[in-house]
DNA sequence: TGCAGTTAAATTGTATAAAACTTAATTTAT
DNA sequence: ATAAATTAAGTTTTATACAATTTAACTGCA
């Protein structure tokens, strides 16, 4: 039987303790965690509005626009509102932010590997079920609005 | 083929969503979820020091004494420094503090059926895969330590 | 058409949390 | 007995999360 406190402590206590590892290597390049995983969603797909990052990654525009200004400020990315709708700001890599994808994979593949040789650990099943999760937590998110 | 980045983003937004839901219930008694998990632990084992909370929850001094101090002026807990050793601080309920336990758990009942409802999630096997996913983070943090 | 109400997008302000650093007390080794 | 190292908590600074606000665009209806 597992409780739901339990549960979410364990992700809560995973998560915090896997992203500080990964902020060992992050701040060679000054980012945070949040930071880089909207630079990863910006590799992805470039020239996106700051809501559809906010849509990938589960983070509200209050979250992102102080970040995102951030990021500006570091000349990873310039920020320009859009022509046809006024109240959207468009996200675009400049060529600094470009240039640094490679650069921190690069930094994170000595704990890809190490990640993907711990014993016992079925990486492809836990990722599903987050994933599985992940939905669940947020269709019972938005019937609760209504 | 799971990449850190895909592992990471799952647990950092799954960790979110499932909080902000907890929120939802935890905020009809003015708690946040770090303060519930405290409180938690309080309700596990009473009167125990700053240090000790810490290492259950993984969370450190710098986050906890603010967020103790918290409890403390809603009454929920009391604060002693050690007779001792002066560099401790011991944490005890106060009687709100105890009574509260109930009332939450009471709150989170809903929640923690649908959660068990979700079908095709093994919690159990969720809940496995997380805690040995954080003892191998947690080896590594300390063995980058040195 | 044009205007009132509604929805949408981002920003700002405030509160909370986390990381880095500091201070003080205790322990250990010599 | 004392200096060095360690431990515990607290402080400071920065970042993130959340709520409330602002501005823009859309919708429907007179």
């Amino acid at each position: 039987m597992v409780s739901l406190h339990q549960l979410s402590l364990a992700l809560y206590s995973t998560s915090r303790l896997l992203i500080q590892l990964l902020q060992n290597t992050l701040k060679e390049f000054n980012l945070t965690y949040p930071q880089y995983v909207t630079m990863t969603v910006l590799w992805e797909e470039d020239s996106i509005l700051v809501k559809e990052i906010g849509e990938r990654l589960h983070l509200d525009s209050g979250t992102l626009t102080p970040l995102l200004k951030k990021l500006e400020a570091m000349n990873y990315v310039k920020r320009q509102r859009g022509e046809n709708d006024e109240r959207t700001v468009h996200i675009e890599l400049t060529y600094p932010g470009k240039s640094l994808q490679s650069k921190v994979q690069q930094a994170l593949l000595p704990l890809e590997e190490i990640l993907n040789e711990i014993p016992g650990l079925e990486l492809y099943d836990l990722n599903h079920s987050l994933q599985n999760l992940l939905e669940s937590v947020e269709t019972l998110k938005n019937s609760k609005k209504e």
